[in-house]
DNA sequence: TCTGGGGTCCTAGGACCC
DNA sequence: TCTGGGGTCCTAGGACCC
């Protein structure tokens, strides 16, 4: 009997964001669509994290580049129209993608909010022809293009949906690595990035060819265990275990930057208060609690430095865990202007435990402010109206204190 | 004209215990 | 008293992804 190997679908959504913004727009009666010009999504311009999200092809074709300040993008493209990002409804396409997916695949994994990768059902037809109709149903119901990327092994699906796009459907089945994986630059492969491409160039590989045909033990010596993985995807080996979504998260964490560089302590202190009360508010969402907070500073000049703490008792509450970044902060901090704090929270278990641990400094009260709190972050987001100034010891910002 | 935000995993050194 | 080795946890930093 033969055996027959399961055969993967990498469905990526072309330019995701920007495709999104011009469906919408187009469905609310404009007239231009986005992607027939030089559009961006783009954050705010005013501000100095504005930066260029996702953009069309005539943008692209301007050198206009993801990631790019937005200045820098209309120095190249002057005519850019640039629209604000609105991730609840990119959120919103995402799952009707995969609701849609569900007519064809059983087994479906989203990889993140615009990709996922999904098994081929041979009863449904030939492997062409499921990947036509779906390609299809997505642009006639959805209204955007996809590319389709097809392999018995995730990994090399997902470098088949990176080939020539938009809206193509391409293989690359193991069988095929010696005439379509090998002879491109190592910088197709997926999960080798900008820092170990010069590494590996610096050794004479600059194709997947090269890498493939080098002995492994020299690749392990110069980048470690990366090198082993590399040398087994350029093989066609899949990706295992480790690099696969799991249902629960890992950690949950958030970051700003200031509009300013942060001097003022007291200023710092409102300023971690703020993203702790968003870190904390997704942490209680997922019903989960933490055992170890990180915080993490950049600083006016881009120096990036963490500093992590693991508690005693796990815990959810804003109050409890403000104390403690408060805590790892002052340790750490040496005085710089700073441009970004971020917290995560890691180390993550259950919230099963309804009733109060002794232990645990942590009255009924504060449980019904996170849940005050909770309900308003839910509702309006997080505006900067809200802070808790008994936490602060601040008066400037006494006006808004709950 | 400087460079977002949210994640995952790996590495290496140190502490601690047996 | 001195010495060694293995296992595990913690911490800081870095690479990579979208």
């Amino acid at each position: 009997m033969i055996k027959l190997s399961k055969i993967y679908f990498h469905i990526d959504v072309n330019n995701a964001f920007l495709s999104w913004e011009a469906v919408k727009r187009l469905k609310e009666g404009e007239q231009i669509d986005l992607r027939t010009i030089p559009s961006a999504v783009a954050g705010d311009p005013k501000n100095r994290t504005g930066i260029i999200l996702a953009k069309s092809k005539p943008a692209k074709d301007m050198g206009v580049k993801t990631g790019e300040p937005i200045f820098a993008a209309m120095k190249k493209c002057p005519n850019l129209l640039c629209v604000p990002p609105n991730h609840s409804y990119y959120e919103a396409e995402s799952k009707k993608l995969r609701k849609l997916l569900e007519d064809f695949s059983d087994e479906i994994e989203p990889y993140s909010i615009d990709e996922c990768f999904i098994s081929y059902i041979p009863l449904l037809g030939s492997v062409m022809d499921v990947a036509n109709s779906i390609k299809d149903r997505i642009f006639n119901e959805l209204g955007f293009t996809v590319n389709i990327g097809i392999s018995d092994t995730k990994y090399l699906a997902k470098v088949a949906s990176d080939f020539e796009k938009p809206n193509k459907i391409h293989t690359l089945y193991t069988s095929e690595i010696k005439e379509k994986f090998w002879p491109l630059p190592i910088e197709n492969m997926f999960l080798l990035g900008g820092k170990t491409a010069p590494k590996l160039k610096a050794i004479g590989i600059d194709t997947v060819g090269k890498l493939a045909n080098t002995d492994i033990n020299i690749l392990k010596v110069h980048l470690k265990s990366q090198g082993e993985d590399l040398y087994n995807y350029a093989w066609g080996k899949d990706i295992d275990e480790r690099h696969q979504r799991k249902e629960t998260p890992k950690s949950v964490g958030h970051s700003k930057t200031s509009s300013y560089d942060l001097t003022n302590l007291e200023e710092i202190y409102s300023f971690i208060l703020d993203v702790v009360q968003d870190t904390c508010n997704r942490l209680r969402k997922e019903n989960m609690k933490a055992n170890t907070i990180t915080i993490s500073l950049k600083t006016s000049n881009f120096k990036v430095y963490s500093s992590s703490a693991t508690l005693d008792f796990p815990t959810n509450g804003t109050s409890e865990i403000y104390k403690d970044c408060k805590n790892i902060f002052n340790k750490m901090y040496k005085g710089e202007p700073l441009r970004l704090i971020g917290v995560s929270l890691s180390n993550l278990e259950l919230d099963e435990t309804t009733q109060l641990n002794l232990f645990e400094n942590f009255s009924e009260k504060e449980h019904k402010l996170d849940k005050t709190v909770d309900n308003i972050l839910n509702k309006f987001g997080n505006n900067h109206l809200i802070t808790r100034g008994s936490l602060i010891h601040s008066d400037k910002n006494s006006k808004n204190n709950i």
